[in-house]
DNA sequence: CTGGCTCACTGGACTAGCCTCTTAGACAGT
DNA sequence: ACTGTCTAAGAGGCTAGTCCAGTGAGCCAG
C-alpha cells in the first residue's frame, strides 16, 4: 500500500526480516492470548525460535516499541503495552484505508470548531491573515483559477486562528489520511464564486467574534463544497508526488 | 486496571541509544534541508559520525521508518519520504507537549460528534453494549467505586455505536496524547452519582434515536465532569517520556 | 546504439563477546 | 522474626567484524 506507482509500477522492495518479525510476534502474542503486562520470552530464546540473530530480533522489537505494542526493559524484557491502541491505530491507518466520506465528516467537525474558536479567540494578527487569504484567493478567482491556493490558506488561517495546537494537529492527521487516500481533491473546481462568497461569510463572523455564527457558516460552506463527486483523481505525469505541494492542499473544503 | 504507579511514580527508564540517534537524524535532516527523495548518508558513514555501530544506527533507521520519515532501500539507501508529515505530528506530540486545557477542548468536539451519530446510527447491538456499560457503572458505583471502568466501557461504546473510524482513530490519537501528558485523570472522584445520571441521559437519546438531543446531553456531561482541576501533573524528572504504565484510565469524560 | 559485464558501493543479516541493569535468594546483622 | 546487604543468574544494550545481496554507473564488445 501506499507511495508512487502511478502507472500500477511500483518498486518492488526486497521485504526485510524485521517486518516479517514483526507479524510473527503479533501473531504469537494473540495464540499465546498474552494481556497487557505480560512478558514476552527473552531475546536469546525468542531469537533462537525464530530462527534470527539477535540483532534483527532487536531491530523488530524497536519497531514494535515505535508501534506502541511493547515497552522494553533493561534487565527484565520486553513488557506488552497496557493496550494495543496505538498499533491498531496505525495498522487501522494503513490497512483498512478509511473511506471518503468519513474522512469528510471527521473534518467537517473539526472545522466547525475551529470556525467556532477562531472566532472567539482570533487576534487582529490572526484576522489579517484570513483577510489576506480572501484577497489571494480572489484574485485568482479573477485570473480564472478556481482559488485552490486561497482556500488553502484560509483554512490555514482559520486553524490557527482557533489557537489550539491539539486540534491543529488533529487536522493534520486527516490530512495525512488524504494522502494516504490519494484523493486529490474532495472540491469541486466549479462554482468558485459561492465558494468565495461562503468563506467571506465565515471571515465575518470570525470578525464580528461570534463564534456561533461561525460555526454555522462553516457548516453552510461545507455543505455547500461537499456535495459534489471527488475529482477523477487527475492523473498526474510520472511518480510525481514527492512535491508537497501539488496535490491534496485544498480539498475545497 | 493495573495497579502500579498510583501514587505519580513512574517507572525510570534508562533511555535508548536509538533514540536519541532519531532525534540527531531528524535534526540533521533539518539542518542539511534535506528535501523529500534526497538520501541519508550511508550506514557505514552514519554509524561512524555518530560514534555508534552500525547494529545500533540501523535500529534507529527501523524507527525512522515505521515513523514513516525514511523508506530504506537495498542497495539504494535511506531516502527520505515524500512527506515528513508524520514526523512532524510526532514531533508535535512529544516536543510541544499539548496542554490540558486543549485536549479536552478537542476531546469534547470529537464526544460530541460521535454522542450524534451513534444516535443516528446505532444498532440495537450498539444499543445493549451502552446499556451494559450503565449496568456495569451502576454496579461499581453501588460497590463505593466511582464507576471509571464502566465510564470507560460506555465512552467505548458510543465510540463505537458512531460507525466512523476516522473519529475514533482521531480519539484513539487524543487517548495517546493524555498518556503522553500523563495526566492521571481529568474526571474528578465525587459526585459519581451525578455522572451516571448524565450518562443515562446520553443513552436515552441515543436509544430515541435523537442526534440532536445526544449531542446536547454529551455536552452537559461534559461540562459538568470538567470544571476541576487536573492532577497536579507530576513533574517529570528528566526526559521521562515513555508513557508506560498508570494513569490516564478513565479521563471521567 | 544496444546489450551484457564488471565493480564499487549500499544495505541486510549474522556471530561472538562484553557491558549494564534487574531480580531473587542467600546471608548476615539487628 | 525482621531487615538490610551481597551476590550471581539472567535479561537487554551495544559493539566489532564478516559475509551476503541488491543497485547502478561505466566499460566494452557486438
Amino acid at each position: 500500500m501506499e507511495k508512487t506507482a502511478r502507472a500500477g509500477l511500483e518498486r518492488v522492495t526486497r521485504p526485510r526480516l524485521y517486518e516479517q518479525l514483526v507479524e510473527q510476534i503479533l501473531a504469537y502474542i494473540e495464540s499465546a492470548q498474552l494481556r497487557p503486562g505480560d512478558l514476552l520470552p527473552a531475546e536469546r530464546d525468542l531469537a533462537e525460535r525464530l530462527g534470527v540473530s539477535r540483532a534483527t530480533l532487536a531491530q523488530a522489537l524497536v519497531a514494535l516499541e515505535v508501534l506502541g505494542v511493547i515497552d522494553v526493559q533493561h534487565g527484565t524484557g520486553a513488557v506488552l503495552a497496557r493496550r494495543p491502541s496505538v498499533a491498531s491505530v496505525v495498522k487501522g491507518l494503513r490497512e483498512h484505508q478509511s473511506r471518503l466520506p468519513e474522512i469528510v465528516e471527521a473534518r467537517s467537525t473539526l472545522e466547525v470548531k475551529l470556525a467556532t474558536l477562531a472566532a472567539e479567540r482570533r487576534t487582529d494578527q490572526d484576522l489579517s491573515a484570513i483577510e489576506h487569504a480572501l484577497d489571494v484567493m480572489a484574485k485568482e478567482i479573477d485570473g480564472g483559477d478556481r482559488g485552490a491556493h486561497g482556500d488553502e490558506l484560509f483554512h490555514e488561517a482559520i486553524t490557527a486562528a482557533a489557537h489550539s495546537s491539539v486540534l491543529a494537529q488533529l487536522m493534520a492527521f486527516i490530512a495525512e489520511m488524504i494522502l494516504e487516500t490519494r484523493m486529490e481533491s474532495l472540491g469541486q473546481p466549479g462554482r468558485p464564486e459561492q465558494s468565495l462568497a461562503s468563506h467571506r461569510k465565515i471571515a465575518d463572523a470570525v470578525r464580528a467574534q461570534d463564534g456561533d455564527a461561525a460555526a454555522k457558516a462553516m457548516l453552510a460552506h461545507i455543505e455547500l463544497v461537499s456535495d459534489v463527486e471527488p475529482a477523477p483523481l487527475a492523473a498526474d505525469p510520472l511518480r510525481g508526488d514527492n512535491a508537497s505541494s501539488s496535490g491534496l492542499e485544498s480539498t475545497g473544503i
